[in-house]
DNA sequence: ATGGTAGAAACTCTA
């Protein structure tokens, strides 16, 4: 099975690079983020005709999560239980074995911030809602942009990024604390080039320079990370016209 | 010293 996650930043925008990928890479199931669409504005029949069932949570102009799977998506739930937000940021569902979360987690904006806060407050909402879900769902995938770089490795300059949004100390805690659940980052589950990122800003000619930050991931629970036999960044909608700020991350788990 | 770019929407906000 074959699990990706893309922020498309705008799937209107994105539709035919998003169409030609899923061409090109056949994914089971892809995990979209900053749809900026409503619901009732989402290509369903497009994705069909690509041979993909979806289901989704949009709004307009911001954020907007959906899960794209080759078989219907099964017990899809949006948000976090129990924590408010107007924000369209979580969808869930069951696609085969697999309990699949997509998420979008916060920016933050500017460390202490009030974004900032809330994106820590929706952290530490999201690990412990996780926690409980780990225990339903053995097979547990958590797939989307965290908006964190957990490690230095996972960042072009660390010493620029120290203390700045994506990479501070406490954002970098909190996405500790959801690994300590047991998750696997499934990307350092295997050998890796050096300066590999998901995200480059569009100013400066960050992707040309490769000024970027690992910031989108595929967390596994540990049944699924000894099922996992891969995971790559595919750089290549990044290199092409009107690209997404955002590369896709795909990994493979084994029958 | 607050730029640089992209998207959506509406003359600004978010990333």
């Amino acid at each position: 099975m074959r699990l990706a996650t893309w922020n498309v930043n705008s799937l209107k925008v994105r539709l035919p690079q998003l169409l030609e990928w899923l061409a090109r890479q056949r994914p089971d199931v892809v995990c979209l983020q900053e749809t900026k669409l409503e619901d009732a504005a989402f290509p369903r029949l497009e994705m069909a005709q690509a041979g993909y069932a979806a289901c989704f949570a949009g709004q307009k102009t911001y954020n907007g999560v959906a899960i794209l799977s080759r078989t219907e998506p099964r017990a899809v739930s949006v948000g976090i239980p129990g924590f408010q937000d107007e924000q369209k940021r979580v969808i869930a569902a069951s696609v085969e074995q697999v309990r699949v979360v997509c998420v979008y987690v916060p920016n933050g904006q500017s460390v202490g911030s009030d974004k900032y806060d809330y994106k820590l407050r929706w952290m530490g909402a999201l690990t412990a809602w996780l926690a409980t879900e780990l225990e339903r769902h053995p097979q547990l995938a958590v797939l989307g942009d965290f908006n964190v770089a957990p490690e230095e490795a996972d960042v072009h300059d660390p010493r620029l990024w120290e203390g700045q949004v994506l990479f501070s100390g406490p954002e970098r805690e909190a996405f500790k604390k959801l690994l300590a659940l047991g998750f696997k980052d499934s990307f350092r589950l295997f050998p890796q080039p050096e300066k590999a990122f998901t995200w480059w800003d569009y100013r400066m000619a960050a992707f040309k320079r490769n000024l970027g930050l690992r910031i989108d991931h595929i967390l596994l629970s540990p049944a699924l990370a000894r099922r996992c036999t891969g995971c790559s960044i595919d750089v290549a909608p990044r290199r092409g016209a009107r690209p997404s700020d955002h590369a896709p991350v795909i990994a493979e788990l084994a029958d």
